[in-house]
This record gives C-alpha cells, structure tokens and sequence, in this order.
DNA sequence: GATGAATGAGCTTTCATTCAT
DNA sequence: AATGAATGAAAGCTCATTCAT
C-alpha cells in the first residue's frame, strides 16, 4: 500500500541467511499486522518493509495467512503473565504492557489479532487461544464464577491494549507506570481476589435466583 | 462475498426513494460491518443486502469509507452511558451491552470499529471518538488521573465488547446479567470513586475495602 | 504475454453492449487458446485482443477456465459433420475443414483442445467430448470395430487439424479441396465402409484367433 | 506440483556425475513433459523427480526451453518408422505405437509436442520436425501429391496418439494389435500406393478395390 | 559439481469506482 | 432515481532464473 516503513537497513545487501530473513518477515509482519490490521497490510508491504521480495514469504511461510499465524503464535506466552502470585497479576500486567518488543509495539497479541478476524482461519485461531488464555486464568482463580471473572480481567487488559495501540489512547501509554499499576489494581483485584461477602453470603442461591428468568429464555 | 444476508423483501420492488434507500444502505451496511470487519465487506455485498444497485452506495455517500463513517456516525452516542449517576455507570453499561440494536448485532460500536482500524479515514475517525468518550467520562470523574481512569473504564467496556462481539467469549454473554453487573461494578467503581487516600495510602489494604461495598449494593 | 494480435477495431469505443462484449471475448480467447494452449494464454492476452478490461473476462465467464469452456462448448456441433450420409462424411470433413470460422483459424475444436489438456477441468472436459463423439460415429457405422474404426476416423480429422494449425503444415491448408477431399475419402472410406468381405468371411475367427494371446493379458 | 513421480533411487546420494546427472534429469523431464505438458510442468518437479537440485537444470540445459528441445530431439528417429519397405508401414505405426519407450509414457513425441506448443522455440522447434518427417515421407512415395499425402499419414499416427495418450481413448490402445493394423492398413495404404487412376477415373470403384488388398493380407 | 537463498516478472482474480443510459 | 457496463489498480501467489557459497 504505501511504504512509509523502517526499511531495515538500505546499505549491506542483507546476508543470505535463512534464519535472519525469516526473523526480518517475522517483525515486520508483526508490525504491519499490529498497525494496519491483516487486511489492510499486503504482503509486498510487509516484504519491503523486511527488504526482501516478497516471494520470501512464501518460501518461508506458505502463505500470508500461515506468515500471520506464525506472528501471532511467536511469544505467545499467556503463561508469562499469569504464572506468579495474582495478586502480582497487576504489577506483571503493567510491566509486560511497557516492556513489549519494539517489533510488536505495544500491542497485546490478542489486540493484534482482535482487528485481524475477518478471515476464517485468523478468527479460529484467535478463538481458541482467547479460550485458553481464560481457561488458564480461571483455573488460578478461587470463589465463584471464575470464568466470568477471568474473561472480565482479560477484556480489561485487552481493552487497554486495543485503546492504546489501535485508538491511539496516549493518556494509557504516556501515565507514570506506578500510576497505570495503582489504578489497574484497583480494578483488578476485586475480581481476583472477590471479597469474602461475595462468596460466603448466600450470594450463590441469590443469583440463582435473579438470573433463573432472565438470562437463559 | 456471500449472500446469506437479511435481503430487506424480495417482493416489493423497491420504491425510488432516497431517503428508504439510503437508510436501506446504512442498514446492511452496518450489519456487514459488524459482522465482517470493513475490508472484508465488499460494496456489492452491501448493495445487494439492501437490494440495490452498488452505484447508489456512491451516488449517496461519496464512497465506501464514508459510507462507514456514516455508519459509525449513527446514532454514536456515548452520553447514553455516560449520562446519569456515576455509580450507576456499570449498570448502564450491562444493560447497553446487553440490549444491543438488532443492526449492529451485538457489537460495541467501538469494538466495531477496532476491527476496521486499517485504512486512514476509519482509524482517524475511531481515535476521535474514543479521545471524545475519554474526555467525556474523564469530565465526570472527579479525583487525581481522571482521564487515566476514564480510559481504563471505557478499555474495560470495549475490552468486554470485543472478546464477547469478535472473539466469541461466550462467557460473557451467557452470564446471568446480575452477575454480570457485579462484577463489572466490582471492577469498575474503584475507577470511578478513587478512594480519596489511594493517592497516598498504602492501598492494598483501601482498595478491598473500596470494592466490598459496590460488589454488594 | 505479447500483443501483437489482432485489436478489433481502435477507433469506435466499443458498445456498451454486453453481448457484443462477451462475443468479442469469446473469438479472442478462441483464437488466443488455439494458437498459444490454454496455459500460455493470458487473460491479459484476451482481453487485450478483444479490446476490453480483462475484468469482465470474471464479469462474463467467472474465470478462465470457464471461459475456456465456452470457447470449446460454443458451436461444438460434432453432429453436423457426423449427421449425413456416412459415404459423404470425406467431403463434410473437408468442407468443415475448410470452411471454417475466422477466429478459430482452422483449428478443429478436438484439436484446440489438444494442446489445453494440462488443467484438470480442460482434461476432463475434452475427454468427455472426444467420447461422446467417438460413440456418435461408432452409432453410425456398421460392421466389426466399429467404435475402434470411429476412434480413427476422429484421429484423422484430429490429427489433420493439429498438423495443420498446430504444426503449421501448410501443405495440408494449401491442397486445392478436391484433391484433399479425393485423398481424405480414400483413407477414410476403407474404415466407413469396410470391405465386404472383412464382415463375411470368417475374418472374426481369424481376428479373435489372432488375438486371442496379446491382446487382453 | 505433485511429487508422484519416479523418484531414483532415494538411498544412494547421487554421484557427482555430470553425466549422470543430466541423463537424469532428461528422463524426468521426459515423463513430466509427456504426462503434464510444457507449461503444467515446473522445474522444480523435474528437478525434484530427478533428485537434484533445480539450479543443476540451468548449469546443465541452460533453460527450461532447452531442456524440452534437449528431451525432444534425443531418440527422435522418424526413419525407424519411415524406413523399410512402405507397405509394411501400417506394420511399423502399430509396433512403435505399441512399443513405445518407457520414459516418454506412451505419447508420440509428435504428440508430445502438440501438446506443448505454446512457447516460441517450442513450437518452431515442432514445426521443424514435422516438415522434415513430411519431407522424409514424401521422399518415399510416389504419384502425384506425395507431400500432401504423406502429411496425411502423419497426421493419422499423431492422430491416434493424440487421441490415445491425451484424450484417453482407450478404444486405441485396448484393441486387439492386429485388428489395429488392418484398419490402420486399410486407411494408410490408399495414401501410400494411390491407384493409377485416382486422379482421373471416378475413384468411388476404384478406392474399394484399393482397400481390399491391404485389408486382408 | 552442487546447493540454498534470493529475485523479478508475471499470473489469475477481486474490488472500489465511474460512465452512459 | 437507478442501473448495467466498463475500468484501473492492486492483491496473493507461482515460477523460471540467477547469485553466492
């Protein structure tokens, strides 16, 4: 489409090896995808911006969509931020928010995939590992409703990720870390940690109760 | 792309009336959208959702991009949430996420819009929207980091509008809507109401007393 | 590939016409597929002969196959050579030989269809037809072999116009039509009407005598 | 394309032989030409068929091109058909129609050919072998029109292999190989001896009592 | 002699868009 | 007001071919 990039470097003729142009097409595409979502970015865009032919892609990876998923499956590593004592889930949900790989900038991998599902194959696979990322955390959360609490703990991260990265939100990039952590904990504990009302109250048989008509027609 | 749309009625050989037609293509534009991201949506489709001809999407927007913009532009209305009691706000935010207008099925207009971030136009007009619902919450809220916060309550309510709309978190659909609410005013009120000593405090211990009060109206 | 065909006419800026426009499609690609094969033609080349947006090529026909088989459905009247007196069939080859449209330059379809076998849908298709026609000969004759004698007569044909418009044997188009057709009627008037005694002296016993031990192993 | 091809011999890891090396890949290049066609066949498959490297094609041919022209001109020896007394012809069509090489699976290279016209050197290149088996035929014969009937003949072999090898027609290839010669003789001989008179008495009598004779020999 | 890396050109196809009616 | 015809640009992808080792 355009080419408005940070063409790697313009001078040495890039050294004839696998690894390191795979890795080339791998950020770049990291970032077209992250910035222009995975229609918008055409693979000649993602090749000049790795400053290779675009032929590569193919020799690498298959096709664009197999170069996606290999972007979106590269350091994927939920496990990074949920393994750890939750109530640290805060402290790491920050810290892994400003310490991201410049490639990636500063994009949740579920925030790069939330504005690439328009194909088949990028919205099953961002399904399933949107399902095991909740899977993961409700397993590590006590009391009720864990997985409404999990999915609820993930949107907020998500949301954070996709208002600063793709709506360009600066207030959330530019907040003194300590201040994004503070509030974001504030937030996010009362669903890790649901205040013992919550669960020893006959709050079970309540919600029973509210929700039997409404909710389930 | 596909046909398997709501073709408006097939017997009725559409009345030559700007104004039906038009608000025909705003319809099934709005559903494609939604459904299909704004690349993946083609102007036929539209028009042959709406049971017209393709030309007609130029004769009255201009082009496909506006035709979006028009969409996104209609009937956004953030005060809708916003206005009313603050402590109100997760209510108001259940309830609109759970009565949906049957166009955009299901879809937080903002979440949306996220999935179609990628040409120009649409990310601009998607950054001003979102900085003037941050800037609207952030005048209610009153307190240090408003706009800090105002962005996170909004990245939680986008954030659940996405995984629910695009990532098919069926969790939070299903969720009885009182639970729902629960949680949502658990997480989000500490947002809205900082407590006053959160600034200077230790606030761990702040912070659960903060949140035990609006998990248990 | 190249362009040096033959452009319509440059001045008049083709009707909007449709039919007009898909004929033109269809004489060029004929032509294009029976000089250059079905894979060395481009859609590009088709279009450009017929003076069109290679766009409506998908607009008419849907693809290039599609098209292809349009080109080889169109007219494919194997009947009107085979209907008639079966002793006149050398004189009706020759005159269709001869008298053949402009745009399919001499080209039997068969053979047309010869050099595009390399695609699946192109296979498949020539192989139907060169049996159906092969069974409408055989149908018409009588006596021993009749289906082999008929794969004969059609490999004659076949073979005179591959030579001739593939080959580029001139000799073939330049003979004066009687001593084609005198020529033509010798070789193939021994496999119409088999000699007398082929059916009633016990050349069946001797043939399957013969044939008995090579034949089917 | 595919990779369901005779494959060497995978244990043993190639001598570095240049000889070997190319007949190989002349072998494999044989078989893909003849089963798919120049332009469905790539490199890559005959290389990989070959068990070789693709480059080894442009140290060892120069181009694709030329290694079709190399696979086509090796063995081609129209004097093994041509040669020997003319009325056994029939006789030697259906022996070399029947024995054919392995490599080249059954296909006329003639056929082969047809089959693969579409680029320039290919065709002149086809064009040429034509005119000089014609020539070498018309050498052969005697009566008037010798070229044009000599064309005939050929055209009625490539015919039959066409026919056969690409369209199918297993009618050809099933039959019993004597009932194949006495219809081929039957359809040949008046081509090869033309009667005395068939250029000046009515030849409907006369081309009957030519074809008796070779029909039962 | 042989190979993996890299390239440029071309292909089929789709799409937003405009023109003429 | 509305439509079918037509177009230019670009997309994803493949291939023959060359380069450096």
């Amino acid at each position: 489409m355009d080419a408005d990039s940070p063409r790697p470097r313009a001078g040495e003729p890039r050294p004839r090896c696998a690894e390191a142009t795979s890795a080339a097409l791998l950020d770049a595409a990291a970032a077209r995808f992250a910035r222009d979502g995975y229609e918008a970015t055409s693979v000649r865009d993602i090749a000049a911006d790795a400053g290779v032919n675009p032929a590569l892609i193919y020799r690498y990876f298959g096709s664009k969509e197999k170069l996606f998923v290999s972007v979106v499956s590269r350091d994927r590593d939920p496990a990074t931020v949920i393994d750890g004592p939750m109530d640290e889930l805060p402290d790491r949900s920050v810290t892994w928010f400003h310490n991201r790989p410049p490639a990636i900038a500063g994009e949740h991998p579920l925030a790069l995939m939330l504005r690439s599902a328009g194909r088949e194959g990028v919205s099953d696979l961002m399904r399933a590992q949107v399902r095991d990322t909740v899977a993961a955390l409700a397993a590590r959360l006590d009391g009720p409703d864990a997985e409404l609490r999990a999915a609820m703990i993930l949107a907020l991260n998500v949301g954070m990720g996709a208002l600063s990265s793709i709506a360009g939100v600066d207030v959330l990039m530019a907040a003194p870390p300590d201040r994004l952590r503070d509030h974001l904990a504030a937030a996010m504990m009362p669903l890790i940690d649901v205040p013992d009302a919550a669960t020893t109250t006959p709050q079970g048989a309540e919600k029973t109760t509210t929700a039997e008509s409404p909710a389930n027609p």
